[in-house]
DNA sequence: CTGTTAGCGCTTTCAT
DNA sequence: ATGAAAGCGCTAACAG
């Protein structure tokens, strides 16, 4: 492995002036900076960041921490921040909780120990207080995307999760729809409860009544939910529409029930949120509530990187991003 | 920011001591254990792996470099790497070339400077030899994923795109179909030579003349095709099916197509390789040849694993995954 | 079973 | 404009 020393000797000057050479530092003469460059290339001379790190304290590593990149909201929210972060000079690592604190621990204790500059941070619930408290003591800025924790002053870029879900709903009203189910995500994470609350909400603006039995929490992990709907759908009274409070979900509530001969939206209609990535390239079917998980990922790594500058400003700030209500196939008036 | 030496302070030992115990190496008495874990709790200490990596020569870090994460392919692809890297205590830290060797070339830079205990590479195209033999030159081990590039001799986990290539188009011909146009990736990247030699192939052995009028290269990236697809549907002997080479190709040549009012499979039939992610979850539409995504990451990650621990026979291994021919809506017999 | 010394590759600080 | 010394936080190698 060759180091600065290796150069130096080679150039004739001290590693000194290497390191000045490598990083543009303090008063070089062209003519030693010549020697320098040409013995780091004769020599391959590649600078070892991690040596660098130890002394300047900054890895120029961060972190970015989801429940899930196969869900294509996470995938394109990645792609925005690995862009953002390798724009300013940052290498990205991730992990997946998968929804997960026990996980999402263990990925916070690599974190630390990697010392990263900081986190984009997707909790997989209100329990993330904890991880986020630990981030915190040890002086790891963090910028939290899509949900908030109760307790957790920070930069955050959210969604609004009320909205859209009430734009769904009111959808489904407005196509005349009157016994509307939801499952949702865990109330332990804050668009679940804010898609709970824009559902509720819709629903009472219309004078409907929230039926306790037609709303179920699963959580956001891709499931089938057979039980669930054979349940629903057995009900006297059973729901005509199915608002699913994620893109997963929704696709496990359509496999199902076709698997029970029910055609969406003939026989029931299904909506949820996020959009699902190539699908709605060639035969948009799901009416969604799609967020721009681009900007999710490309702002939260701005704000991150500007608080780990010290450019921010020292009050916290917080991003809405709004959903757009994209009407589609899987959604039509109830049989009458 | 506590260090080894504070806590071997706090609990009256020396900072070897608490190295030991952080690693569990030598022998160290019960008593003296618990005393140094005491201290670094009371000590909310978290050892610094990156100093550990000064000295050990083991930064725990791979690299996971592809050309886009946005493709469901990839997607897949990452969440296995990510789950292997994981299992074994490695951090991942990942990287979008687009297709594009400069931006390649830059991450590898990246790479290298990082000190990663090793790179899982998709590589860009053939020219990304520079890059592997740099890569090589400096003793970081890899593992080519998903093409192979002359002249570079390591672990490898590929698709067969010859096979691939061959039941897709021999599924066209089956249906009928004559003259099949080709939408392939650069020739300098090695999948979509293969897709080629497998498309010319299956033609041949039913007889058939490939038109080079019917063939063009566009890349892999995401892309809306109009021009050629115009000058395509204006030939006398139109093609009546499309084989594109990858899912990106596939979505701008059907919504070309329909923009030009023609209906898939009605008018042309349309198919590709590598599946739409979730698309295939509710709408299977496209006919394609899937290639099992996350086993290309996990695979390839324990492969990258092993050589680095020396666990490795010398010769370098090549796993060769089979895509699965997926018949669905886009194909059908041509109009008569 | 535990401690001392030296050094991983680099930069900060102070001299010159 | 350049260099020498010290140290970032840790562990290998040896000593006891």
């Amino acid at each position: 492995m060759t180091t600065i020393y290796d150069v130096a000797r080679k150039a004739n000057v001290s590693a000194m002036t290497v390191s000045r050479v490598i990083n543009n530092t303090g008063r070089i003469s062209d003519k030693t900076r010549m020697k320098v460059r040409h013995a780091m290339e004769e020599l391959h001379y590649i600078p070892n960041f991690m040596a660098r790190s130890l002394v300047v304290q900054e890895t120029k590593i961060l972190s970015l921490l989801i429940t899930d990149i196969t869900n294509p909201f996470f995938t394109t929210l990645a792609r925005g921040a690995e862009d953002a972060a390798k724009q300013f000079g940052y290498r990205l690592m991730f992990g997946n909780s998968d929804e997960d604190l026990d996980k999402e621990k263990d990925y916070v204790d690599m974190v630390l120990s990697t010392r990263v500059d900081g986190v984009l941070f997707a909790p997989a619930g209100d329990g993330s207080l904890t991880h986020l408290q630990k981030l915190a003591k040890h002086n790891v800025p963090f910028v939290i995307i899509d949900r908030t924790v109760p307790g957790v002053e920070c930069d955050t870029v959210l969604g609004d999760s009320r909205t859209g879900a009430r734009l769904l709903t009111e959808h489904l009203i407005s196509l005349g729809h009157r016994r509307i189910a939801l499952i949702n995500g865990s109330s332990q994470v804050s668009t679940a409860r804010d898609r709970y609350a824009g559902f509720v909400e819709a629903l009472k603006q219309s004078g409907l009544a929230p039926d306790p039995q037609l709303s179920a929490e699963t959580g956001y992990k891709p499931i089938e939910p057979r039980e669930l709907l054979s349940r629903w759908m057995a009900l006297p009274a059973k729901p005509t529409a199915v608002f699913a409070a994620n893109n997963f979900l929704a696709i496990g509530v359509i496999r199902c029930l076709r698997d029970m001969g029910l055609s969406v939206p003939e026989d029931v209609s299904v909506v949820c949120f996020d959009d699902l990535g190539l699908e709605s390239a060639i035969n948009p079917f799901l009416t969604v509530a799609a967020q721009p998980a681009y900007t999710f990922g490309s702002m939260g790594m701005q704000l991150l990187i500007e608080r780990i500058r010290g450019e921010a400003a020292p009050e916290y700030r917080s991003v809405v991003l709004q959903p757009e209500l994209i009407v589609r196939r899987s959604s039509a008036p109830p049989r009458s």
